[in-house]
DNA sequence: CCTGTTTACTTGAGCGCTCAAATGAAGCCG
DNA sequence: CGGCTTCATTTGAGCGCTCAAGTAAACAGG
Protein backbone atom coordinates (compact mmCIF):
# COMPACT_ATOMS: atom_id res chain seq x y z
CA UNK A 1 0.00 0.00 0.00
CA UNK A 2 1.57 3.16 -0.85
CA UNK A 3 0.12 6.70 0.19
CA UNK A 4 -2.38 8.18 -1.69
CA UNK A 5 -1.22 11.32 -4.04
CA UNK A 6 -3.97 13.36 -3.44
CA UNK A 7 -4.66 16.27 -5.71
CA UNK A 8 -3.12 19.78 -5.10
CA UNK A 9 -5.26 22.36 -5.30
CA UNK A 10 -4.40 23.30 -9.00
CA UNK A 11 -5.35 20.16 -10.21
CA UNK A 12 -8.38 19.74 -7.72
CA UNK A 13 -9.48 23.21 -9.32
CA UNK A 14 -8.81 21.62 -13.06
CA UNK A 15 -10.82 18.30 -12.21
CA UNK A 16 -13.69 19.78 -10.94
CA UNK A 17 -14.27 22.33 -13.35
CA UNK A 18 -13.60 19.86 -16.01
CA UNK A 19 -16.00 17.17 -14.49
CA UNK A 20 -18.77 19.78 -14.23
CA UNK A 21 -18.06 21.35 -18.00
CA UNK A 22 -18.76 18.20 -19.51
CA UNK A 23 -21.63 16.85 -17.30
CA UNK A 24 -23.46 19.86 -18.22
CA UNK A 25 -22.35 19.87 -21.46
CA UNK A 26 -23.66 16.60 -21.93
CA UNK A 27 -26.74 17.01 -20.86
CA UNK A 28 -27.41 20.21 -22.66
CA UNK A 29 -26.64 18.07 -25.69
CA UNK A 30 -28.86 15.55 -24.94
CA UNK A 31 -31.66 18.00 -23.82
CA UNK A 32 -31.66 19.70 -27.09
CA UNK A 33 -31.88 16.46 -28.78
CA UNK A 34 -34.31 14.96 -27.20
CA UNK A 35 -36.39 17.89 -26.67
CA UNK A 36 -35.96 18.70 -30.62
CA UNK A 37 -35.72 15.30 -32.32
CA UNK A 38 -36.78 12.77 -30.08
CA UNK A 39 -33.77 11.03 -29.39
CA UNK A 40 -30.73 10.35 -26.98
CA UNK A 41 -27.67 11.26 -28.07
CA UNK A 42 -26.58 8.17 -27.64
CA UNK A 43 -29.26 7.02 -30.42
CA UNK A 44 -28.06 10.08 -32.52
CA UNK A 45 -24.43 9.15 -32.67
CA UNK A 46 -25.51 5.30 -33.45
CA UNK A 47 -27.24 6.94 -36.81
CA UNK A 48 -24.38 9.25 -37.37
CA UNK A 49 -22.22 6.22 -37.99
CA UNK A 50 -24.28 3.84 -39.50
CA UNK A 51 -24.75 6.68 -42.38
CA UNK A 52 -21.13 6.90 -42.57
CA UNK A 53 -20.53 3.62 -43.51
CA UNK A 54 -20.25 1.87 -47.05
CA UNK A 55 -24.17 0.09 -47.55
CA UNK A 56 -24.82 2.64 -44.32
CA UNK A 57 -24.86 -1.16 -42.49
CA UNK A 58 -22.34 -2.11 -40.10
CA UNK A 59 -21.86 -5.61 -38.16
CA UNK A 60 -23.12 -5.05 -34.83
CA UNK A 61 -19.24 -5.73 -32.72
CA UNK A 62 -17.76 -3.13 -35.42
CA UNK A 63 -20.83 -0.59 -34.65
CA UNK A 64 -20.35 -0.96 -30.86
CA UNK A 65 -16.55 -0.47 -31.09
CA UNK A 66 -17.58 2.91 -33.05
CA UNK A 67 -19.46 4.14 -30.58
CA UNK A 68 -17.78 3.28 -27.66
CA UNK A 69 -20.62 1.39 -26.56
CA UNK A 70 -20.48 -2.32 -24.61
CA UNK A 71 -22.51 -5.03 -26.84
CA UNK A 72 -25.01 -4.83 -24.66
CA UNK A 73 -25.75 -0.84 -24.60
CA UNK A 74 -25.54 -1.42 -28.36
CA UNK A 75 -28.26 -3.75 -28.33
CA UNK A 76 -30.75 -2.33 -25.99
CA UNK A 77 -30.39 0.51 -28.32
CA UNK A 78 -30.66 -1.18 -32.09
CA UNK A 79 -33.72 -2.79 -30.69
CA UNK A 80 -35.70 0.47 -29.87
CA UNK A 81 -33.96 2.23 -33.17
CA UNK A 82 -35.50 -1.05 -34.72
CA UNK A 83 -39.16 -0.23 -33.22
CA UNK A 84 -38.63 3.24 -34.64
CA UNK A 85 -38.14 2.29 -38.25
CA UNK A 86 -34.99 3.59 -38.22
CA UNK A 87 -32.39 0.29 -38.27
CA UNK A 88 -33.02 -3.06 -39.23
CA UNK A 89 -30.92 -6.09 -38.32
CA UNK A 90 -30.43 -8.66 -40.69
CA UNK A 91 -27.83 -11.35 -41.15
CA UNK A 92 -24.94 -12.75 -43.66
CA UNK A 93 -25.32 -15.57 -45.65
CA UNK A 94 -22.82 -17.82 -44.41
CA UNK A 95 -22.49 -16.40 -40.74
CA UNK A 96 -25.22 -17.37 -38.47
CA UNK A 97 -23.82 -15.65 -35.42
CA UNK A 98 -23.11 -12.04 -36.91
CA UNK A 99 -25.85 -9.67 -36.75
CA UNK A 100 -25.53 -6.72 -39.27
CA UNK A 101 -27.39 -3.49 -38.32
CA UNK A 102 -28.85 -1.01 -41.40
CA UNK A 103 -30.08 2.32 -40.97
CA UNK A 104 -33.68 2.46 -42.97
CA UNK A 105 -34.47 5.63 -45.23
CA UNK A 106 -36.76 6.76 -42.13
CA UNK A 107 -33.73 6.67 -39.63
CA UNK A 108 -31.62 8.52 -42.75
CA UNK A 109 -34.03 11.11 -42.71
CA UNK A 110 -34.34 11.46 -39.07
CA UNK A 111 -31.08 11.65 -39.18
CA UNK A 112 -30.68 14.53 -41.01
CA UNK A 113 -33.18 16.35 -39.94
CA UNK A 114 -31.47 16.08 -36.49
CA UNK A 115 -28.23 17.49 -37.18
CA UNK A 116 -27.96 20.90 -38.08
CA UNK A 117 -29.89 21.75 -34.43
CA UNK A 118 -27.09 19.16 -32.82
CA UNK A 119 -24.48 20.76 -34.71
CA UNK A 120 -25.59 24.18 -33.67
CA UNK A 121 -26.04 23.05 -29.83
CA UNK A 122 -22.24 22.06 -30.19
CA UNK A 123 -21.32 25.11 -31.68
CA UNK A 124 -22.70 27.13 -28.95
CA UNK A 125 -21.85 24.83 -26.14
CA UNK A 126 -17.90 24.26 -27.28
CA UNK A 127 -16.62 25.99 -29.98
CA UNK A 128 -17.61 29.47 -30.40
CA UNK A 129 -16.32 29.68 -26.50
CA UNK A 130 -12.95 28.11 -27.69
CA UNK A 131 -10.25 30.14 -30.10
CA UNK A 132 -8.34 27.82 -32.78
CA UNK A 133 -5.96 27.12 -30.30
CA UNK A 134 -7.70 25.82 -27.67
CA UNK A 135 -9.83 23.03 -29.94
CA UNK A 136 -6.49 21.97 -31.21
CA UNK A 137 -5.38 21.68 -27.36
CA UNK A 138 -8.67 20.03 -26.48
CA UNK A 139 -7.60 17.68 -29.56
CA UNK A 140 -4.06 16.85 -28.39
CA UNK A 141 -5.15 16.38 -24.35
CA UNK A 142 -7.97 14.04 -25.13
CA UNK A 143 -6.23 11.77 -27.85
CA UNK A 144 -3.91 10.86 -25.34
CA UNK A 145 -6.92 10.21 -22.85
CA UNK A 146 -8.54 8.67 -25.29
CA UNK A 147 -5.45 6.06 -26.04
CA UNK A 148 -4.83 5.51 -22.90
CA UNK A 149 -8.79 4.44 -22.12
CA UNK A 150 -8.85 2.20 -25.26
CA UNK A 151 -6.14 0.17 -24.42
CA UNK A 152 -6.33 0.14 -20.51
CA UNK A 153 -9.90 -1.04 -20.19
CA UNK A 154 -9.23 -4.18 -22.32
CA UNK A 155 -6.81 -5.67 -19.12
CA UNK B 1 -33.39 30.23 -40.76
CA UNK B 2 -29.84 30.63 -41.17
CA UNK B 3 -27.60 27.98 -43.18
CA UNK B 4 -25.55 25.36 -40.73
CA UNK B 5 -22.42 26.07 -39.96
CA UNK B 6 -21.06 22.32 -40.22
CA UNK B 7 -18.32 21.31 -38.44
CA UNK B 8 -15.03 21.28 -40.68
CA UNK B 9 -12.68 18.21 -40.45
CA UNK B 10 -10.29 19.20 -37.66
CA UNK B 11 -13.40 20.31 -35.42
CA UNK B 12 -15.13 17.05 -35.89
CA UNK B 13 -11.78 15.31 -35.20
CA UNK B 14 -11.71 17.69 -31.72
CA UNK B 15 -15.55 17.07 -31.34
CA UNK B 16 -15.37 13.73 -31.44
CA UNK B 17 -11.93 13.00 -29.91
CA UNK B 18 -13.86 14.53 -26.89
CA UNK B 19 -16.60 13.43 -26.99
CA UNK B 20 -16.01 9.55 -27.20
CA UNK B 21 -13.04 10.36 -24.00
CA UNK B 22 -15.07 12.40 -21.56
CA UNK B 23 -17.72 9.69 -22.06
CA UNK B 24 -15.26 6.49 -21.53
CA UNK B 25 -13.66 8.67 -18.72
CA UNK B 26 -17.08 9.42 -17.07
CA UNK B 27 -18.00 5.27 -17.18
CA UNK B 28 -14.26 4.52 -15.63
CA UNK B 29 -14.78 6.52 -12.81
CA UNK B 30 -18.36 5.21 -12.15
CA UNK B 31 -17.01 1.81 -12.59
CA UNK B 32 -13.89 2.25 -10.28
CA UNK B 33 -16.48 3.48 -7.61
CA UNK B 34 -18.93 1.07 -8.16
CA UNK B 35 -16.95 -1.79 -7.75
CA UNK B 36 -14.73 -0.81 -4.97
CA UNK B 37 -17.02 1.27 -2.82
CA UNK B 38 -20.77 0.21 -3.88
CA UNK B 39 -21.32 4.01 -5.00
CA UNK B 40 -22.09 5.64 -8.49
CA UNK B 41 -19.72 9.21 -8.61
CA UNK B 42 -22.88 11.19 -8.57
CA UNK B 43 -23.08 10.35 -5.18
CA UNK B 44 -19.80 10.41 -4.33
CA UNK B 45 -19.72 13.84 -5.43
CA UNK B 46 -22.97 14.90 -2.83
CA UNK B 47 -20.85 12.96 0.04
CA UNK B 48 -17.79 14.82 -1.16
CA UNK B 49 -19.37 18.13 -0.62
CA UNK B 50 -21.22 17.67 2.22
CA UNK B 51 -17.66 16.65 3.70
CA UNK B 52 -16.54 20.55 2.95
CA UNK B 53 -19.09 22.15 3.87
CA UNK B 54 -19.54 23.56 7.50
CA UNK B 55 -21.35 21.30 10.00
CA UNK B 56 -21.13 19.20 6.76
CA UNK B 57 -24.66 20.29 5.87
CA UNK B 58 -26.19 22.06 3.58
CA UNK B 59 -29.26 23.21 1.99
CA UNK B 60 -30.66 20.87 -0.63
CA UNK B 61 -30.86 24.02 -3.08
CA UNK B 62 -27.36 24.86 -2.45
CA UNK B 63 -26.21 21.38 -2.29
CA UNK B 64 -28.29 20.79 -5.78
CA UNK B 65 -26.10 24.24 -6.68
CA UNK B 66 -22.86 22.39 -5.32
CA UNK B 67 -23.28 19.36 -7.61
CA UNK B 68 -24.74 20.93 -10.91
CA UNK B 69 -27.65 18.73 -9.85
CA UNK B 70 -31.18 19.43 -10.97
CA UNK B 71 -33.59 19.15 -7.63
CA UNK B 72 -35.13 16.21 -8.53
CA UNK B 73 -32.12 13.91 -8.99
CA UNK B 74 -30.86 15.08 -6.16
CA UNK B 75 -33.73 14.76 -3.98
CA UNK B 76 -33.60 11.10 -5.40
CA UNK B 77 -30.16 10.57 -4.82
CA UNK B 78 -30.18 11.58 -0.82
CA UNK B 79 -33.52 9.27 -0.42
CA UNK B 80 -31.38 6.76 -1.38
CA UNK B 81 -28.29 8.03 0.83
CA UNK B 82 -30.38 7.97 3.55
CA UNK B 83 -31.32 4.44 3.30
CA UNK B 84 -27.60 3.55 3.45
CA UNK B 85 -27.28 5.71 6.53
CA UNK B 86 -24.83 8.00 5.31
CA UNK B 87 -26.59 11.18 4.70
CA UNK B 88 -29.99 12.47 7.13
CA UNK B 89 -32.62 15.13 6.07
CA UNK B 90 -33.28 17.80 8.69
CA UNK B 91 -35.28 20.53 9.29
CA UNK B 92 -34.56 24.12 10.30
CA UNK B 93 -36.38 25.27 13.27
CA UNK B 94 -38.34 28.23 11.97
CA UNK B 95 -38.37 27.59 8.10
CA UNK B 96 -40.27 24.62 6.97
CA UNK B 97 -39.91 25.02 3.30
CA UNK B 98 -36.03 24.33 3.68
CA UNK B 99 -34.48 20.87 4.02
CA UNK B 100 -31.46 20.14 5.49
CA UNK B 101 -29.13 17.05 3.97
CA UNK B 102 -26.14 15.99 6.92
CA UNK B 103 -23.37 13.94 6.24
CA UNK B 104 -23.65 11.18 8.64
CA UNK B 105 -20.78 9.44 10.45
CA UNK B 106 -20.95 6.53 8.87
CA UNK B 107 -21.08 8.55 5.41
CA UNK B 108 -17.72 10.44 6.16
CA UNK B 109 -16.48 6.26 6.63
CA UNK B 110 -17.65 5.43 3.45
CA UNK B 111 -15.98 8.77 1.80
CA UNK B 112 -12.90 8.54 3.47
CA UNK B 113 -12.55 4.61 2.41
CA UNK B 114 -13.60 5.53 -1.02
CA UNK B 115 -11.25 8.59 -1.72
CA UNK B 116 -8.27 6.53 -2.31
CA UNK B 117 -8.99 4.47 -4.73
CA UNK B 118 -10.99 7.34 -6.62
CA UNK B 119 -8.06 9.70 -6.83
CA UNK B 120 -6.01 7.26 -7.92
CA UNK B 121 -8.45 6.44 -10.76
CA UNK B 122 -8.32 10.36 -11.49
CA UNK B 123 -4.48 10.52 -11.38
CA UNK B 124 -4.82 7.09 -14.01
CA UNK B 125 -7.37 8.37 -16.49
CA UNK B 126 -6.18 11.76 -16.70
CA UNK B 127 -3.27 13.83 -15.08
CA UNK B 128 -1.03 10.96 -15.37
CA UNK B 129 -1.03 11.34 -18.76
CA UNK B 130 -0.94 15.24 -18.89
CA UNK B 131 1.76 17.90 -18.77
CA UNK B 132 0.96 20.29 -16.11
CA UNK B 133 0.96 23.12 -19.21
CA UNK B 134 -1.91 21.17 -20.24
CA UNK B 135 -4.02 20.56 -16.97
CA UNK B 136 -3.61 24.37 -17.17
CA UNK B 137 -4.99 24.73 -20.80
CA UNK B 138 -7.98 21.83 -19.66
CA UNK B 139 -9.00 24.22 -16.89
CA UNK B 140 -9.12 27.26 -19.06
CA UNK B 141 -10.80 25.54 -21.76
CA UNK B 142 -13.81 24.34 -18.97
CA UNK B 143 -13.69 27.52 -17.08
CA UNK B 144 -15.13 29.25 -20.18
CA UNK B 145 -17.59 26.57 -21.43
CA UNK B 146 -18.66 25.70 -17.51
CA UNK B 147 -19.54 29.96 -17.42
CA UNK B 148 -21.12 29.45 -20.67
CA UNK B 149 -23.53 26.92 -19.71
CA UNK B 150 -23.92 28.11 -16.51
CA UNK B 151 -25.54 31.45 -17.54
CA UNK B 152 -27.56 30.08 -20.51
CA UNK B 153 -29.12 27.59 -18.71
CA UNK B 154 -31.08 29.46 -16.55
CA UNK B 155 -33.11 31.48 -19.82
C1' DC C 1 -56.92 38.84 5.91
C1' DC C 2 -57.33 36.50 1.55
C1' DT C 3 -55.47 35.42 -2.93
C1' DG C 4 -52.14 34.60 -6.24
C1' DT C 5 -47.28 33.83 -6.93
C1' DT C 6 -42.94 32.20 -5.86
C1' DT C 7 -39.89 29.07 -3.44
C1' DA C 8 -38.33 24.52 -1.80
C1' DC C 9 -38.73 20.22 -2.25
C1' DT C 10 -40.81 15.49 -3.37
C1' DT C 11 -42.96 12.05 -6.14
C1' DG C 12 -43.97 8.61 -9.95
C1' DA C 13 -43.67 7.01 -14.55
C1' DG C 14 -40.82 5.83 -18.06
C1' DC C 15 -36.35 5.12 -20.12
C1' DG C 16 -31.45 4.07 -21.00
C1' DC C 17 -27.63 1.83 -18.89
C1' DT C 18 -24.95 -1.71 -16.30
C1' DC C 19 -23.93 -6.16 -14.93
C1' DA C 20 -24.41 -10.97 -14.98
C1' DA C 21 -26.21 -14.71 -17.20
C1' DA C 22 -27.86 -17.14 -21.25
C1' DT C 23 -27.91 -18.63 -26.11
C1' DG C 24 -26.01 -20.67 -29.80
C1' DA C 25 -22.80 -20.75 -33.70
C1' DA C 26 -17.63 -21.40 -34.95
C1' DG C 27 -13.14 -22.92 -34.34
C1' DC C 28 -9.78 -26.13 -32.36
C1' DC C 29 -7.69 -30.42 -31.11
C1' DG C 30 -6.72 -35.13 -29.99
C1' DC D 1 -16.36 -36.90 -34.87
C1' DG D 2 -17.06 -35.12 -29.91
C1' DG D 3 -16.09 -32.05 -26.52
C1' DC D 4 -13.99 -27.45 -25.09
C1' DT D 5 -13.33 -22.84 -25.77
C1' DT D 6 -14.18 -18.57 -27.89
C1' DC D 7 -17.10 -15.31 -30.22
C1' DA D 8 -21.27 -12.54 -31.36
C1' DT D 9 -25.11 -11.22 -29.60
C1' DT D 10 -29.23 -11.02 -26.66
C1' DT D 11 -31.85 -10.85 -22.43
C1' DG D 12 -33.66 -9.44 -17.73
C1' DA D 13 -33.25 -7.37 -13.35
C1' DG D 14 -32.20 -3.41 -11.02
C1' DC D 15 -30.89 1.38 -10.74
C1' DG D 16 -30.18 6.36 -11.55
C1' DC D 17 -31.97 10.03 -14.28
C1' DT D 18 -35.35 13.07 -16.63
C1' DC D 19 -39.56 15.25 -17.06
C1' DA D 20 -43.92 16.62 -15.56
C1' DA D 21 -46.82 17.02 -11.89
C1' DG D 22 -47.80 17.59 -7.04
C1' DT D 23 -47.46 19.51 -2.20
C1' DA D 24 -47.10 22.92 0.88
C1' DA D 25 -44.93 26.86 3.10
C1' DA D 26 -43.61 31.87 2.54
C1' DC D 27 -44.46 36.13 0.60
C1' DA D 28 -46.58 40.22 -1.72
C1' DG D 29 -50.40 43.34 -2.90
C1' DG D 30 -54.98 44.90 -2.60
Amino acid sequence: MSETRWLDDDEQRSWRTFLWASQLLHESLDRQLQRDSGMPHTYYMILAMLSEAPGRSMTMTELARRVRSSASRLSHAVSKLETLGWVCRGKRPGDARTTVATLTDEGFAALAEAAPGHVEEVRRVLFDRLTPEQAEQLRDIFEVVLANLNSTDGC
